[in-house]
DNA sequence: GTCTATATAGAGATAGAC
DNA sequence: GTCTATCTCTATATAGAC
């Protein structure tokens, strides 16, 4: 892993689990083993790293999720695949410590520039439009029920994936969490259990 | 109003705007037209002030709340009510800027007390009690369709209502709010244009 | 309760040697 | 690419006069 890589992996478990505002240049000079200045040559300002932690962070996930998209199963298999990755985050370290970038960032708007608030837009946009995307193929293969408003659900599916991430770190951790996307699962799921939860 | 009361009417609309970690005394001492040393001395610290911006959200919040529950009208008009307190919050400003308390300090976490912690963990449970109690009303009203999960949906609907906040503040605005909670609101209600959103 | 003044620490960032 | 050294600014917080 270049110095670099370590960097931006370090900056972007930070703005997980204490947000951006909280960490240093010290921090990550720290955790990479190099000085202050060295973190500077690699990332002249703190935001044009937190952009690159958005651009790193949104590949890594889309990346993911590309793959969830061409595994076989059904669209509401890969659906729950993909909350999947967000329960993947909860539970992480002790669980119920580290959110997602995009929902900590998004608290922290203020402290971006203008492209980093342009590719937190962006990350939601292609996210929902994937959640559409299986929506739609779940009704074709009869393993979602298509809510009325597919492109409702899908947002307010992510809002609820960010919004409970972030509640989990303070009150119930990873079995809030799991609270929280059971129902929203369930109420687009087509077989048995069938229920609008 | 008190100083002391301007203090937290600054310091909370700081948090919802901006963020804990980026408000500064300095912020607080221009809105309130007196110097860095006179807020120190009504909130000694920054943590202790956080401490006391939640519990003065969190009495102004449900004494809305408790104002709504005893409202003429459906359960699910009580419920609609509720959930219109954070639609105002989104469209205060220009609309898209300001997300609720709990959500930006939930971020934030690692920069509260243990106290503020707790405080936060007891607004959530507070809620969510009272999201299920109208529920079960609007199941004997008649005006809410129940789900199999009362409280896995309160919680998702809080989780909702939160992360759907902070991505207003970075993707659409009050709209993708409106559109995030239609469904979720649509999902519960009784009469007419039922489906399971 | 508010003020001036100050202590102390840490932040982001830059210069220039190696 | 990494280092030491330093700059400048701002942060939280305190002391003590009025």
């Amino acid at each position: 892993m270049s110095t670099r890589e370590a960097i931006l992996t370090a900056a972007t478990d930070l703005v997980q689990t204490v947000g951006a505002n909280a960490m240093s240049f010290q921090d990550l000079a720290e955790r990479t083993r190099i000085r202050k200045a060295s973190v500077h040559h690699h990332f002249p300002t703190k935001a044009n790293l937190l952009e690159a932690v958005i651009e790193n962070y949104s590949a890594g996930y889309f990346s993911a999720v590309d793959e969830i998209l061409s595994s076989p199963g059904s669209a509401f298999d890969r659906l729950r695949a993909v909350v999947g990755l967000y329960m993947s985050t909860c539970a992480k370290d002790g669980g119920g410590r580290r959110a997602c970038v995009v929902g900590m960032l998004g608290s922290e708007a203020e402290s971006l520039t203008e492209r980093g608030r342009a590719l937190l837009a962006a990350f939601v946009e292609r996210n929902q439009r994937a959640i559409v995307d299986l929506i739609d193929a779940g009704a074709r293969d009869g393993s979602v029920r298509p809510p009325s408003d597919p492109l409702g659900f899908a947002r307010g599916l992510i809002a609820a994936l960010q919004g409970g991430l972030v509640l989990a770190r303070v009150s119930g951790g990873p079995a809030f969490f799991q609270s929280v996307i059971g129902p929203m699962l369930g109420s687009v799921r087509a077989s048995p259990p069938g229920d609008r939860g």
